[in-house]
DNA sequence: CATGAATGAGATTTCATTCAT
DNA sequence: GATGAATGAAATCTCATTCAT
């Protein structure tokens, strides 16, 4: 069947509006507290145009998160393959990017939130989160400093498959930017050099040792 | 005829008793789906034994996170100041502390969980928390890394002031235990090796620099 | 198809329906005893169709009283300055219509008695109230028994001031009705007579007396 | 020790104190708003102690208003027979003793006043106070009415059938002390001058009539 | 398609009443 | 007898979901 019989006045951004309104209320009140008359009246619609698009209350947060996580590290690890550069330069880069969306992209990391709160109930949710963001996440951090161990730079530490040790004070940040900030605001910027000299100082190799192998002493 | 059938209450267990079921619930269910029946019936007793003690549901939340808050690391604190060896050593005992609580001290780590959902709607829970565990996190964490710029073998870092970036990884490890661990299960062991050793050589004076701040000589 | 079988809702009569189905239920039960499903399966509707248009039981009777109790003396206020009887025609009349609307609109006075009941729940429609109806009442009276001294019908009497006086009959006679009847059952015609003899006997001059206040002396 | 730390329970005073806590606490909270914890605290005891003498909330309320009911008007009606003055005076303290009971026993109001919200819930109460307090006040009024006329000094009027519309007035005021002197306060007693002229000239014969029935010649 | 009134399951909360101590 | 912790029925209120217009 063709879609261009009747020419829509808006084609069809109907779902689109309320899975962003979806999202703020979501990112605002959580899942079990946000109400569909809110986000419907954020999208600028009535209650049952909501659910003439998603069938439950359920099905439009598994939207919500669908939309809003699908692509966040995969674009990223594409331009990482070609960085010409040097690896300390490329995760100083990759780590800055990251932190720069969790000042921008405050809804992505609301998500997060959320599924850390209510993820018992949405173990569907929890897993595709985990396949697209974290995994890709994961595999990202870890290929990095194998490109660091490969050219040289970084030593062979643990950190290469326990990649949440460099990724962590991230996380960190984001959190405390949603719960903690009012009472003890953060300075990101200043929070991510700190974070940023720490992890390419612990991995970097330290000059006594022998590149390559680094057998403990 | 033995009378164990019931077994005796002492005292006043009673409020104890739903404190501890409540914390169980909520750490499985969130706040908001959390039933007060269920916590009832898990403290072995009736809905309206819960009221007796705690007049609202969120009374009952603060309860408990009163509760399960208070020391987590002043102890700490304290046996830092008396520690006799290098803040290597220390840092690496006290990382290794903390990751044990994450293992053992499920409920703690759930209680930052609930806070990080539905911190909006407990500004009083989410400033206890910061004063009490967060801050003194902060406080913790700074003054380890102080002894260790003073005693020379750390470098004087912006970690000393973001002592978050050092934190993090742990932050993340205790999430991801009570949320993707189904999916894909963390040896904390491992991870916590791994995170102590980025930190160490993180922080740590790399040969060729001169020590900044080198022990008052 | 018939169009009959469940009668046309005309726009929006649900909340006077609501209304009225609560002013019988509460008339029934007072205030703490009638309970909103009650009052919803009255109005034809379910329990949460009630809390659509009244956010909660006491701001249903507060619309309750609000409906029900405006305009009670205003009417009778204005007909009286225009008659152009005598006083005693006057009170006579007023005083017998107002023991029709005992007989005839029950609610009315179901109201009085949930206030009286309640009042101390309610300082604001008890407030109301007074403003509405028995100042309204007073002033009436006050003004009738004024105008029966000027024209020289009426001793100058305290009852001036205290128009409960007055009305004091039919309020008990209200109140008998409501309570009482089923016991000793009121005759309300007789009663009516019994009462506007005493009264009116009770304002006129005797007549061995002089006016004691003759129009402007 | 001193002796009376614990003042010595003389008796069985217990039923008693808490009849009279359960009166004060009804008169201001209702009955449905009444609670049973309130009522054992103010009577100095505990929750279970009033059961231990009253079955039900509802048969302590029965027991209070049997309590403060019986003996109203019953004295009152003796010392009638035995007045030695005119009817004119009879009447006239006997109401100004009734209005003195409206400012003083506050409580016997309370309960006529509990009555009017709930009496559909108690009949049988509704019944008894009718019975002790009503039927009784209605006699009286009746029998002083009927010596005024066989005395000559009141006219044979509908009022010796319907003592309501004598008695009404004092009941206004007694409402309207309890509900409404906050917002509009009654001076009781020139309420009472107000009623007592209004009704002594009422009744009384106007002087061109010929006494109906005339004193016994 | 869009709307929002209507629904009722389900949650919280209250409090009369019971009963072991 | 006295106590007050425990109980659970019953009431209020919320809100996801349905459906007639």
């Amino acid at each position: 069947m063709t879609q261009d019989e009747k020419p829509k006045r808006r084609k069809d951004q109907r779902p689109d509006e309320i899975i962003q309104a979806a999202m703020e209320v979501f990112a605002e009140c959580g899942f079990a507290n946000a109400k569909i008359v809110d986000i419907a009246k954020r999208a600028g619609a009535a209650k049952g145009t909501v659910y003439r698009y998603f069938e439950t209350k359920d099905e439009l947060f598994e939207a919500v998160v669908h939309h809003y996580v699908s692509p966040m590290f995969a674009q990223i690890e594409k331009r990482v393959s070609f960085f010409p550069g040097s690896t300390t330069d490329l995760l100083t880069s990759v780590l800055e990017r990251v932190y720069e969306q969790i000042v921008n992209n405050h809804e992505r990391w609301a998500i997060m939130r959320i599924l850390i709160a209510e993820g018992a109930r949405f173990p569907k949710l929890t897993e595709f989160y985990h396949r697209e963001v974290l995994a890709g996440a994961q595999r990202l951090m870890g290929s990095i400093i194998k490109r660091g161990i490969d050219s040289g730079e970084f030593r062979d530490t643990l950190a290469q498959q326990y990649p949440g040790v460099i990724v962590g004070p991230m996380l960190m940040s984001a959190i405390w930017k949603m719960t903690f900030d009012e009472i003890a605001p953060l300075d990101i910027k200043e929070f991510a050099k700190a974070h940023i000299d720490l992890v390419l100082n612990g991995l970097r190799h330290r000059p006594e040792e022998e590149p390559q192998a680094s057998p403990k002493d």
